[in-house]
DNA sequence: TTGCAGGGGTCAA
DNA sequence: TTGACCCCTGCA
């Protein structure tokens, strides 16, 4: 699904199937990655730097070897998975599928750190996207450690700096209430050393039920974050733009969201997240249901 | 300038 | 099932 085109000054230059940054990166799934003026994309994988620019078919990542590359993208871009053949798979289910899927055809769903999904989706409630990006960065540039390679962007903070910080700390980030959900889940989190390494291993449901445990994370929240740190591409977050776009294209009246869920689980099948995703940047691209 | 509604929900009563 | 919860933004 890759092809490493040529490794020049530095700089990677790879074919990537099914692939649009604009699409990738702004349908909602991660709050890190911003493109400049000149059409530079900036982003952390994981803890690496990350500079590249788009040509409208091949990616140029800037400053990048090819170890780095290996080792880092082509997980967190999920470049080993067939995204040509899901299409296939979902265009054949109906007409509005095909539609969403042609308008965010670039659109890979990233495996992104279980951790930084969880704290980002949990902040994400009750909140808007350029807010959410606002109170990441905060949280990054206050508890983040330095990223090499002259990014003025820090790390996600890790468990324990988050476990050891006050509230009254962690207010300077201006989450508001959900700060002190941010709190207590880095104090659960922190008692048992590399429980999220363990979590991350058990079935998918068992994950969920852990997660929901935790305070602050409820059915939508632990479903984005399943699906966005791609530990299961089943699930079918439903948030009110899902909600409206599944409502008006599908159920032509307005329903509940346990309905809903059902009919995602049977009719979309194993790529019901997959699914989602186009469905819901095609939604707020063209405002459905509004 | 001020007031109000609403935003990728969750929790407790 | 319903209202409170933080804070920011857009709008009148």
């Amino acid at each position: 699904m890759f092809r490493i085109i040529s490794s020049q000054y530095n700089n990677l230059k790879v074919e990537i199937s099914d692939f649009n940054p604009y699409h990738t990166f702004l349908c909602g799934q991660c709050f890190r990655w911003n493109v400049n003026e000149d059409g530079i994309w900036t982003g952390i994988i994981f803890d690496l730097g990350v500079r590249l620019v788009w040509d409208g078919k091949t990616c140029t990542f800037l400053n990048m070897s090819k170890s780095e590359f290996i080792d880092n993208c082509v997980y967190y871009f999920d470049l080993d998975t067939d995204y040509c053949k899901i299409k296939t798979y979902l265009e054949k289910k109906d007409e509005n599928l095909k539609k969403a899927i042609s308008h965010g055809y670039g659109i890979r769903l990233l495996k992104q750190d279980f951790w930084e999904t969880l704290i980002s989706f949990l902040i994400s409630q009750n909140n808007n996207i350029p807010r959410i990006k606002q109170i990441i960065e905060s949280l990054c540039s206050h508890f983040g450690l330095p990223v090499k390679g002259g990014f003025t962007q820090k790390t996600f903070p890790g468990i324990s700096a988050l476990a050891n910080a006050s509230l009254s700390d962690l207010n300077i980030c201006r989450g508001g209430y959900r700060c002190r959900y941010i709190s207590k889940t880095a104090a659960i989190l922190n008692q048992t050393p590399f429980m999220l390494s363990h979590i991350q291993k058990l079935p998918p449901a068992e994950i969920r039920k852990f997660l929901l445990s935790l305070p602050g994370i409820g059915e939508k929240v632990a479903d984005c974050i399943l699906l966005y740190s791609g530990l299961d591409r089943s699930v079918f977050p439903i948030d009110r733009w899902v909600k409206r776009v599944i409502e008006t294209l599908y159920f032509k009246r307005e329903t509940d969201v346990n309905s809903i869920r059902e009919f995602a689980r049977d009719y979309f099948g194993d790529y019901a997240g997959i699914a989602q995703q186009y469905l819901f940047y095609y939604a707020r691209q063209q405002k459905i249901g509004i």
